[in-house]
DNA sequence: CACATGACGAGGG
DNA sequence: ACCCTCGCCATGT
């Protein structure tokens, strides 16, 4: 485990309810602006042990990320329930949810 | 040390 | 807006 490791941890636990980040903002923040996919890793095998709030990450275009059909609805499922709007193209706008008072 | 993995992102066509 | 290529990073084998 490195510091930018535990870095993207933290970072991703700070953020609230209705809220969304960015994998590239996340790891901007935690020390590398190029390691998003590091992000994407963490989420991938990190998310029992530390109990992360996974479905609060999502691409730079406002889309969501995963690949996996059932894992993407839900994650959708878990945004609306917070309140997160999606368009039709199933987009939702980071002016509005992106948080950005960390840190 | 070489190679593969992953829920990325920017750039170009 | 969609698709593909390439660069980037920590890990795992």
């Amino acid at each position: 485990m490195t510091i930018f490791t535990l870095n993207i941890i933290n970072i991703i636990k700070s953020i609230p309810a209705g809220r969304v980040m960015t994998y590239g903002k996340v790891a901007t923040l935690a020390g590398n602006p190029k390691g998003a996919r590091q992000v994407s890793w963490v989420l991938k095998t990190q998310t029992a042990k530390h109990h992360l709030p996974w479905h609060r990450i999502i691409g730079k275009d406002g889309k969501i990320k995963i690949k996996d059909y059932e894992s993407s609805f839900i994650q959708r499922s878990l945004l609306e329930a917070e309140g997160i709007k999606f368009d039709l193209k199933g987009k939702i706008d980071l002016n509005t949810y992106e948080w950005n008072d960390s840190f």
